[in-house]
DNA sequence: CGAAAATTTGACATGACTCAACTGGAGTGG
DNA sequence: CCACTCCAGTTGAGTCATGTCAAATTTTCG
């Protein structure tokens, strides 16, 4: 029906992601399979816009999302990149379907499989297994941002950008660098300085 | 058995608190009742010590706590307060039993509710919505610190404090200027001064 | 190729930290 | 109750980190 077992599938990746976390038997997956819809993004689409309410929870299976704010001034402020194996999404404004204070958007061509709000209740009724496995995508979740927050006030600039290139590996060649100061909340002028100071130091 | 209809328990509150989320029977809350422990702290008592796995979730019913991180050079950074009608606990270290990059202590003499993870276990079991609603507490939570994240990058020390100021209202009195500034990630030097330019603008 | 955007660089301004001295409680032991 | 100590908080002077503005340069993309 879906992928003999032979073909390669857009969701390989998402099962090998789901069973580094539960076991899943086949039966399991086949309701995954038959629930998440793939999507094809060009760059700078948006998945969400500040504002709506968030649809679908999004699994990246290649590519590069960025998750952000954008405040008064018209600044962005990047809360996360998702890249391949990861997720996107305000679970906040999903759950409770209030309108987010989030964008999201392609910062490459970006593949993704999405669930809405009533694939996940069926899931989670078909599957209960993938419950858990949410549950714990949440936990862990909520731990990575603690600690964001807690090296955001405690690290200067510098060790919040080495922090950075060394947590998210490969990514400072994938993204622009006003990107990349979005999320350390540091001006893009100020990180160029930063990089060549750097690369000062090297010589 | 519990406490008579018309005593006012120390559990009062936490009902409350729960049905303001969630509907909750009488049986149910029996359960919630039984499973929970009632625990006073005298100031400056420990909850959990960075490096233990945090064993409880507790339920502020009067004081406040702060949750923290000690880096290398022994400076205090404060993920959160938590007062009456609040929670503390370290999720990720508690669910998955691993030591915690956390310390929680007591601001102020604080009564607290507390449950292990045998208890959470059977509370599901015996009142299954209630993981509904520990489920919703940890949306919010994480909504909540995805805003902390956003702010923390994009505000100046002084717009940080003055929404800390009108996010928690009283606390700025209960607490002492030092852990809020730990709270900023500012020293307590640099507080002092911006709450000086504070008065005089005022006069 | 040409226009627009991203990045770099310089000069200067401001925010926030450090260090050190001083002040004023809050506890503690006599 | 006093004297003492010990923190927390305040204040001043100097320094370093980071931002702002503007111009020059490079890259991207139609």
């Amino acid at each position: 029906m879906t992928s003999d077992r032979n073909t390669l599938s857009v969701f390989d990746l998402l099962r090998a992601h789901i069973q580094r976390r539960i076991t899943l038997t086949d039966m399991d997956f086949a309701v995954v399979e038959s629930l998440f819809t793939v999507r094809k993004l060009p760059k700078k689409q948006f998945v969400l816009k500040q504002g709506e309410v968030c649809r679908y929870e999004s699994f990246v299976v290649s590519g590069c999302l960025k998750s952000f704010h954008t405040d008064q001034q018209g600044t962005e402020h990047i809360l996360r990149f998702s890249v391949e194996d990861g997720w996107a999404g305000d679970l906040e404004s999903f759950v409770q379907e209030t309108s987010s204070s989030f964008s999201i958007q392609a910062v490459e061509p970006t593949t993704l499989l999405q669930i809405d709000k009533s694939g996940l209740r069926q899931l989670y009724q078909r599957a209960p297994n993938l419950e858990t496995f949410f549950r714990l995508l949440n936990e862990k979740a909520l731990g990575a941002t603690a600690q964001r927050v807690i090296q955001t006030v405690s690290l200067s600039a510098e060790k919040r950008y080495h922090q950075f290139v060394v947590a998210h590996p490969g990514l400072v060649q994938r993204v622009p660098l006003k990107d990349i100061a979005a999320y350390l909340g540091i001006t893009p002028v100020f990180l160029s300085r930063l990089r060549r100071r750097e690369t000062m130091k090297r010589s």
